[in-house]
DNA sequence: TGGGCTTGCGCAATCGATTCCGCTATGATA
DNA sequence: TATCATAGCGGAATCGATTGCGCAAGCCCA
């Protein structure tokens, strides 16, 4: 009878006669170990169910072989989508997934951020809501590198990132509501202090003043990106004397509740107004009427976003930092 | 110039001339530490943001203080608030929660499984698509509490879980349809090897025998919790001469797509055919119309989950197995 | 046959923290 | 004043694996 509950390496040495650092060499596959012997092991390994503790491998190799991903809402399934690309990349590098949700609370950020750097995390993805420089300064110290997604942060350095071109996006979206015929476009934009939410306006603005179109400031809200919000805007919009032909919505829950805002003052979408939206690829289609929007790729963008960071993690770490920019993809629905 | 990267335990003590266990039972707060040097290591380790390595700490204690969370669907919103509910739990106890997704495959779960095994998680939430009876054993003899969800496997032994009473689910929601008088009641279930597949299809079954309401078999079909299998079902139950008055659909995803069935035949919900499902709070609220459900609590699901393996991990385990069961919360929306 | 090279493997240090055990100094008690 | 308990702290083993170094045996070729 053993008396260990659970099967160390030193046990499968013990049993082989073997050395540890032999068995050791011959499950890792490196250094010099024969055929035989490896084989040796590798039944012994399966006969005795033994499975490596990987606190232990990590603490000799300073390397925690996991990847934090901190988002603000994982509810959001544009977060969900994020976090299933890089969580299939990760595995498949052996990498495991430490997932923390901030709510949108620095403080809760922060504190995710230090239990992160805790366990030793080899690296980040982060969603930040902006507010933890103490723990980004560790990691820099540290040496753990970080892909910014999302919301982009004023840092003052160079840092890797993932995100859509949101300016472009918007821009593209007003101007094809300009090219119907469209000149009273009202806009509900995200908060202005996260950059998704800035350059969304911007790039709306853009469009309506290369049109020569007025914006009209009653028909211009800011929401928070959550349903409420976004019933909140329309339906203070549609308190004003004239009402937009279509509003522009910076993200899809907040055309929810403008949406529903319409349906309750008894109009419909689009007869009465227009709605045209950004969002993730799934949301759409499970909506009547189905919305127009610039969709973000976000399995991508949580796909490429590890693939970044086990990069630097290993010798193919680029010189520079990477900001690479993707594509929205237009959807068409008929919200327009 | 200090010639290490970051700060160790041992740096802090050569700093202030004390030994290593010293500093340890100063920050643990464990052992006998005076006042005055437990206020001075404080000091060093504010002065030098000093960060525990996790890592070397659960080798000693041979714990990962962690736990694993495996879904089949993480962009499924159902999943993703349990995993909201669980991941706040563990986050205020001072886990941090490994995430995985199994894709519903179950060589997927299987090496996710292992993947936390070896990472010495304390815990595991399993949303199991079935398949991984090595690893469960090993789990066992390893100490490594699970609480399963939402599919409750057939293992020859009691074990934790955290569910919604589907049969009752199901049942009541069938008897809400007979009391407004309908009798041509179709459904679409979910895979009947998932438990919660099969035990929303026994409520059915149950309500239509007491109603002495006969089962039109055209009028059963089987889907696969996904948006197209609803798509499908519908439009095969669309195809027959007779149509069902109303439809009773075992998640909210194949109801959208049974509505947009039924609306690309030119018909409208619920004038020509009710429709009625389950699933999480959040979503419903969003569709148009809205549908009447039993919602299923998942965020609660999450957090007593998470609280059930907490108390196992600690003294105040209880002695039996815990089968928690929720109660579904009705949802009344604009589908019937 | 002997020098050099390679192969296969063991020894022991190491990663960073925790914790058992025991030592010393101090104060209390008889 | 002698004894003893206890508070405060240090020494060293330990958790389970990895890895640099070195040794011995076998091989090749001169």
């Amino acid at each position: 009878m053993n008396e260990h509950r659970v099967v160390r390496l030193k046990d499968i040495a013990q049993e082989l006669g073997l050395s540890e650092s032999t068995v050791s060499r011959a499950l890792s596959g490196t250094g010099r170990v024969s055929e035989a012997t490896r084989l040796l092991v590798q039944q012994a390994v399966k006969k005795r169910d033994y499975t490596p503790n990987d606190i232990a491998r990590s603490l000799r190799r300073r390397d925690g072989r996991s990847i934090g991903i901190i988002v603000t809402d994982i509810t959001n399934i544009f977060f969900a989508s994020v976090l299933k690309g890089a969580q299939m990349v990760a595995h498949e590098q052996g990498y495991s997934t430490l997932l923390s949700n901030s709510d949108e609370d620095p403080a809760l950020e922060t504190a995710s951020l230090r239990l992160m750097l805790q366990k030793q995390v080899s690296g980040l993805i982060l969603a930040t809501v902006g507010g933890s420089p103490n723990q980004l300064a560790q990691c820099r110290r540290q040496g753990v590198p970080i892909v910014f997604i999302d919301n982009l942060p004023n840092l003052g350095y160079p840092y890797d990132s993932v995100s859509v071109d949101n300016h472009k996006s918007a821009y593209l979206l007003t101007c094809k509501l300009l090219k119907r015929g469209m000149r009273r476009i009202g806009v509900i934009t995200g908060p202005l202090g996260q950059s998704s939410g800035l350059h969304r306006w911007e790039g709306y603005e853009r469009a309506m003043q290369e049109a020569g179109c007025p914006i009209y400031r009653p028909w211009v809200k800011q929401g928070d990106f959550r349903v409420e919000s976004g019933y909140a805007a329309m339906s203070s919009m549609l308190a004003q004397q004239e009402t937009p032909q279509a509003v522009l919505i910076a993200n899809n829950y907040m055309a929810f509740g403008a949406i529903r805002a319409i349906r309750e003052r008894g109009w419909q979408v689009p007869r009465d107004i227009a709605i045209v939206s950004f969002d993730t690829e799934d949301i759409s289609g499970l909506m009547h009427p189905s919305i127009t929007t610039m969709n973000q790729p976000a399995v991508e963008i949580g796909r490429q976003a590890a693939e970044i960071l086990i990069d630097r993690l290993t010798d193919n770490a680029p010189e520079d930092a990477v900001a690479r920019v993707l594509d929205p993809i237009f959807v068409e629905g008929t919200s327009w």
